[in-house]
This record gives C-alpha cells, structure tokens and sequence, in this order.
DNA sequence: ATAATATATGTAGATATGCGCATATATGCT
DNA sequence: AGCATATATGCGCATATCTACATATATTAT
C-alpha cells in the first residue's frame, strides 16, 4: 500500500503534474523543465527527483546535464497505470497550455545563462 | 487540473485508501467504518467527507444514519478512474485483511455503544 | 589542478494536513 | 418539548510539505 501512497502524493500537486504532461511530450534535462514550467532551479530538480522516487521517471547523464524521462519499465506498477492516467486526462488548462508553448522552445542551456 | 488534484491528494492517505477498500466490499455508515478501521468517530467522519468532497463517494441519510457508497456516477471523472484503479490494485496487506475481517461483522450500531 | 557549469541538497520559514477533544447539528422517540 | 443517538465540525497541536537561498557535488575543459 505503501508504494501506491508514494505515488499518489508523488502525483497531487501541480507542480509536479506540469512536469509529468511536460515529459510526455519529450524528456527534458534539468534547466528545460525550469524553462518550460519557468520555475526555479532547485524547485525543479527537488519535485524531478520526487517524482522519480516514487517510481514516474527515470534519469540518464549526459555530460552536465541529466535527462529525466517517464519510465514505462519502473518497478512501482501503480506508477504505471497513475502516468497512463495522467496521459490519458485531457484537461484544458490555461497553465498546461503554456507550458507546452515553452518546452517547445527550451534549449540545453544551464541555469547560469538563464541568470536565475 | 483542480479537480485531478483534489481526487489525488483525498486518496493519497493511508486511512482514506483503507475506507475505499472497505468500501469496495460494501457501503458503510461512519459508525461501521470507525469498528472496520478501528478509529474515532471524527476521524472516521472527517476522512469520509474528504473522500466524497473529491467526488469519491455520496451519501445517502437513513434515520439516524448515514450511508456512504463509492459513486460510480460522480461528476469527477478522475474520481471514477482512480477509484477502479483502486479497485484493480491487488495489494495484499496485513493491515487491509483486517480491515476486511473487521467490516463483515461491523454492525449498524452507534459510537455510544462502542463507547467511544 | 583550476575554473566553469549543471544539478543536488542542507536549512529555515511559511503553509497545509491529520488527529483528538469537545461541542454543535440533525433525526427519531416518548 | 425534551431526551437519546449518530454524525459533523470548531479548535489546537504535532507533523508534513513546499519553496527560496545558499552551498555542495559532479562533470568537462583548459
């Protein structure tokens, strides 16, 4: 029951959704999901790696960056069905809507050059 | 995007999630759900009107008590797809046998005579 | 080795959540 | 009306959550 909680609180709050609607349109490194949600560094990297804890996503590096994709192979099965959830919501949502706008134009460029 | 929060963040609790479970083998009074759970009457109660704040559930008075049911027909959608995943999810738990034990001999039989 | 850069994390403060206790509300009975 | 019973809710407290800021860590290039 306990991986199930995990993911479900993984999964309430906003910030943390943005995040799951902005990967399953691509991976993104760190300094992307800043730009696409324009959030802080550490905002975005703390709920990123709430996310992947709970078993949504899994991340590679490469070089500086570290690329953060959902995992459809993830050992928290609840994780599974809880992002086809989240793909499958088509929710209408002015910030959802933005967001997508700005990931299509984040670039692999650190936070310094975003001077935040 | 609201109403998927609200519908996550009621079933990310472990007291809440054991009340869906219960109430998947049958609908309840808050008097039967504090003997299947084991807890207090306002928590029992509190944690019910959360569930059906969220869309989980709906009520329905017979004299003095009230019955609550999971609502298969709720207006939140993320509601109904949460609660099959809920549903589906074979989760074997100490915690939720007992449960289960406790609910088939629940009684419609107040918070006075289980003097609490 | 040093510097530059991207990401992770310790800390503190603000806000949210969950619970028990006491009390309010609603219904049924006499 | 008055009383008994079942459920809801105001309140306070303990704990959890979220964020920004500052700093630590890891990688690459010189």
């Amino acid at each position: 029951m306990q991986h199930l909680i995990k993911a479900l609180k993984a999964l309430s709050d906003e910030t943390r959704l943005r995040i799951m609607r902005v990967l399953l349109e691509r991976e993104c490194c760190v300094c992307e999901i800043m730009q696409a949600l324009d959030i802080s560094q550490s905002r975005a990297s703390r709920n990123l790696g709430i996310l992947q804890d709970a078993g949504f996503l899994k991340a590679r590096r490469e070089g500086l960056w570290i690329v953060y994709s959902i995992d459809w192979q993830t050992a928290n099965r609840y994780a599974t069905s809880l992002a086809k959830l989240v793909k499958d919501s088509p929710v209408s949502n002015e910030v959802l809507a933005k967001d997508k706008v700005r990931v299509s134009r984040a670039v692999r460029v650190g936070p310094r050059a975003l001077h935040k």
